[in-house]
Parts: C-alpha cells; structure tokens; sequence
DNA sequence: CTGAAAGCGCTTACAG
DNA sequence: CTGAAAGCGCTTACAG
C-alpha cells in the first residue's frame, strides 16, 4: 500500500483489469466473472481498500446516511435532553446499520433554524426528528420540510404534517388513571400542559379526563397543573397545587421527570409516597427504577420506537408509501402507587 | 426554483458570472468583489442553495465530521451504554457544531471490526472512540488505527497508543476511599475489576489502596471483588461479599451502575444504608441523585470530557501536536454514606 | 463479460 | 477581480 489511501485504479492495475470491471466487481455485479469479483475482492482486501463514500454519494446522489436531530425546549432549565430519546438512540443506531446507513446526530434548539441542512447539502438522505418544545413552533419547520421534499419522520402524534411514529398516548394516560382509581384514589392531579402546545401531553390528559368519566368521577379543571418535561417544572407544579391549598391524594405526571420533580416536592411537604400521595409517570425511563420509591409508569418501548423510526424513513427513501405508526404502552407498577 | 436542488451553476447562471466565481464567492474569498459576494449569497439563498458536501469533501479530501464509536462490553447484560457516556454525547456534539464538525454516530461491540471504517471510506475525518470491555481486546485495535495513519482521541487513561483524554481516576479513588475514612469506616469494600484489563478501574483500585495505606490502614485483598459495569455485576458482587461470610462497613464501587447494583444487594439483606454499610460510586450520572439514599459519587465531568475530546481531534487532524488530557473529579457527597 | 468515457458538483491552480 | 479547465473517485450507459 503506497502512501494515501487506495483507489480504485490501483486495483485495476493489480488485478490487470479495468476501473469499471473493479467498480463492478466491487458492487457484485452479475455482469462481472465470478473469478474475477474473487480477484479484486482479494486484492481490496490486501490494500485495506474502501469505497470513497463522497465519491459514491455524489455520483448515486445519495448518501446512505440518515440525519437524526434531536431537540430541546428552549426553557428547558438544563439544556438536557429527556433520556428517554437517550434510549432510542441506541436502537435508532442499530437499526440504521441493520438497514446500511450512517447516523448524523445533532441537537438543536428547537428556535434554530435547522430545518433540513443535512438534507440539502446531500449529507443525508433524510431525516429523524425527535424532541420537544412548543408544538405552534413545531408545526411550520415541518410545512417547509415537506414543501422541499425532504424525507422525514417525526416522534409524537400523528398530525397533518408528515410521517408520525408515536405511542398510544391515550391509552396511556386512561391505564394510569384507571389503575390509580382502581386503588381507590379519588382526587387525581394531572401535571403537564394539556393544550396544543403539547399535543402528546394533551393525548395523556384526553386519556386521564376519558378514565375519570368512565369511572364516574368529574373532571376537575384545578387538578391540572402545566409543566414542560423537567424536575423542575414538576416540582414547582406539585407545589403550586399546595400552594392553592388543592386537595390530591394522587399525581398523574406528564412524563417521569416531572413526576421526580413532584415526588421531590411532596416528599418536602412531609408526605408519604404512596401512602399520602401516589404518584404514576410517564415513559419509563431508566431512573424510574431507581426513585424512592420506584415510580410506577407508562413505557413506550424505546426500542419498538427506534426501530419504527428507521423503518419509516427508509421505506420513504425507497419511495414506498409509509403511515402513521402507533406504539403501544405498558403500565408498570412499581411502588409509588401501591396501597 | 426547478426541480432537483440548485447548483453553483445555477447560480452562476442567475447571478451572470461563471462557476468559479460563484464557488469563490460562497466561501467569501478575498478575491472576489464585494459586490459580487453579496449577490451570489443573496441568489443562493433564494434558491436554498446549500454546497454539496459529497462533491466539496470529494474536492477538498475532507469530510468535515467526525465519527464517534460508542462499544459496549458484549458481557454486558443488557446491550446498554453507560448513562455517563450518554451524558457526553451532549456536549461533543455542541462541540463539533461549533468547530464547523458533523458527528456521526455509531454503536458497536467490542469484539465488531469496527477499525476505522468512518475514517477508510471518507466519511469521518477522525474518530471519537467511548466505551468499556476488557482492555486487552482494546489495545490491537488502537495498534491497527495508529498504524493506518487514523485520527483518534480515546476517553480513559493514557497508554502507549494514541491520545487520550480521561479523568483522574486515582485521585477520584482516592477521595472516595479517604472520605469514607474520615467518616470512621474501618473496612471499605472494593467492586469493580482492578486488573489491567480495566485499567480505569484499576487506577480506581490504586487510589483506593493508597488512601488506606495513607490512613495507616492495611490493604485487604478479600475487600476486592471485580465487577463489570452493570447493576447485575455489582449486585452479584455484593452478594458474593457476604455469602463468603467477608466483614466490611462501607463500600466503594469502581462506577455508579455497580453501586446502584450493591445498594439493592444490602438492602435485600435488611442492612441499612449508610448506616450499617455506606455506598459511594464513581461517574456522578443522572440516575445518582434519585436512589435511595442519594448516591455519593466521584463525578467526572462529562460537558469537559466532551470538549476535550473534540478539541483535541481538531487539533490533530488540522496537524497540531496534542496531549493526552487529564480531567479533574470532584467528590459529591449526598446521603449514601452520611452517619 | 469488459473497457473507454461521461458526469455527479464542487475547489483551485493557471491564465488573463 | 474573473473565467476556462482539471480533477477529486466513483458508477453506469454505451459500445463492443
């Protein structure tokens, strides 16, 4: 091997065949003598030869690459992403190299402008979008991300714009709702925005008012608190229903980060987890087992998520027609609820 | 806009000057007047014209991104990355952004050829590696990129092979072990493998083993019990503790998942922490603050791991001479090991 | 089954 | 300050 990196030509001139028979061997073309793809394979093997990925990109116009760009809400206190996208992307990596492509990874704000640079710069082929923030803000990146073509997928509900892998937030929230007036609680807060602004927060409050109704209860507009998926945010809402002086003898949290920021707040008030309050979340993200006492909560399989996520997309590269897919949810018990 | 994206000859075509100029133009080279500048940048941006990046790193012979390989122990029982590593994405892909980097990303085994592909095919202009398993099967590899001529940095201790960036696992170990000291604890366990083929851990061991030898204490090798990283390992390791009957007051474990595994395995006893035995991990990730007790843990400190390793890629591969980096660790104490 | 040639979209040395 | 041209390393239609 001489110095810089090997190229097709220098294959052809060991193998004593032409550039295009090497490409072609390379490529397993049918075309090419079964002896002869041997040969060169042999021989790329010896020089550690690889295809030139920009060289290929450019002359296929297309990058066998998918660009995942995960976001954040700007008001996000410490600028972290929710782990439960942590553990989609390593079955989004996964299922990516199952599928030969190559994963770009970004965050961004969801204020930046990122539209779809990775998309038109040929670096990806298309797009994963994964995060959170304000879904008024959301919605008109994806209007331009469809008016210029770009191949996308999005996690959350499915909506007009795109192609939407999400969970059965509904079913979600109605399972845990049920299960803690199955217990026997009757004064259930709900802590999360449930408005447009959160389209999945407000699919878990449906799933929450729609539990209440068929179980005779009535839904009480001050047994909802709003709270962006944080601690933070979880705490200060749990304290805001003390503070109004509202009775609750159980939380439905938006996501599990707010529900430790809640189980935080009650615990300085002096309450008992589950005896005083019980508390369910949302996601089942890894820390869930670990709160004291561990959090009984929604999971949305990350994995399945991942999975559908790729499998989506690439199906839109190949030009096949792809829909809305729904995961399901799973309630977990654990003991923050139990009697 | 036609179908099909814009290209510098487009315009070229609208602007009324050749090719060239609009390429110099687009990277605001001095050679180009003002005036020319300005109205090429104005026409590409209506058009949404973005540079082929394929077609630029195939001119250039640089990819401007940057690979990170994520490689997990294939012994590990769940295929899960350390949530510590999770924590570094974050900030290395901050910090590519702001060197003008892409990142991609991949997840591997140990035991895959990874190498360098990224690197052989064009796609990654250096390489990022992250992970754990047994050293030994780490360092061919190293061997193999350093011979071909990649560039990577490497998060862990310093070695023979290539630059690396790490925290100070000796002097964390140490802290650990003095704190638990100073708190009156007479027999502090070790969890975690301390043999070179972790030699992170093993440093861990060292700093350890110096603290009780600087608080006149003698080094107990039945205290030692190895472990991967893993809640399994750790709590399989406790257990073997006291199933052989070994005395011991406190335990310091080589990472926070073998501390979170150990918490279970004595509470399981009916032990009491910190009371009847303290816990104190290493890593700081999320999942420490919310056991139960409050993990007390050397914190590494990720968004400076993240930077570092960044940095010192860029470096390498604009040509520079660099070092291996050492980060500092900080001891945070929460209720884990209080009296 | 194979080769010569065109062309993917850039960047830049060379010539003005 | 600008343009014509070469060339990065592939893939594949075209011609044999």
């Amino acid at each position: 091997m001489t110095k810089g990196k090997a190229t097709s030509f220098d294959i052809a001139h060991l193998a004593g065949v032409s550039q295009s028979t090497v490409s072609r061997a390379l490529r397993n073309s049918p075309l090419v003598k079964a002896e002869t793809i041997e040969r060169v394979h042999e021989i790329a093997r010896q020089l550690n030869y690889k295809v030139d990925k920009n060289a290929s990109a450019l002359r296929l116009q297309r990058a066998e690459t998918l660009a995942l760009l995960l976001f954040e809400d700007p008001t996000s206190d410490d600028s972290l992403i929710n782990p439960f996208f942590h553990a989609m992307l390593g079955s989004i990596t996964r299922a990516c190299a199952r599928h030969g492509y190559d994963l770009l990874v970004s965050f961004q704000q969801l204020s930046d402008d990122w539209t779809a640079d990775y998309d038109d710069n040929h670096k990806a082929d298309g797009l994963i979008l994964l995060g959170y923030g304000d879904d008024l803000n959301y919605q008109p990146k994806l209007k331009q991300l469809e008016q210029q073509g770009t191949h996308f997928v999005r996690w959350g509900p499915q909506s007009a714009l795109g192609i939407a892998v999400g969970c059965d937030n509904l079913r979600g929230g109605y399972d845990a709702t049920a299960h803690l007036l199955e217990l026997g609680r009757k004064r259930i807060a709900f802590l999360g925005d449930a408005s447009e602004h959160s389209p999945e927060f407000l699919q878990r409050y449906q799933g929450y008012a729609q539990a209440l109704v068929a179980h005779g209860m009535a839904l009480e507009p001050r047994l909802q608190q709003s709270a962006i998926t944080t601690e933070n945010a979880g705490y200060h809402a749990v304290n805001q229903l003390f503070d109004d002086n509202i009775r609750f003898d159980a939380i439905f949290a938006a996501s599990d980060l707010i529900a430790i920021g809640a189980m935080q707040g009650i615990k300085e008030r002096g309450l008992k987890i589950p005896a005083d309050i019980a508390v369910v979340g949302f996601d089942d993200i890894q820390v869930a087992q670990f709160t004291s006492p561990p959090l009984t909560t929604v999971r949305q399989d990350p994995h399945l998520a991942g999975e559908a996520l790729v499998e989506s997309l690439v199906q839109q590269i190949a030009g096949n027609r792809v829909s809305d897919i729904t995961i399901p949810t799973e309630l977990i018990i654990r003991q923050s609820c139990e009697n």
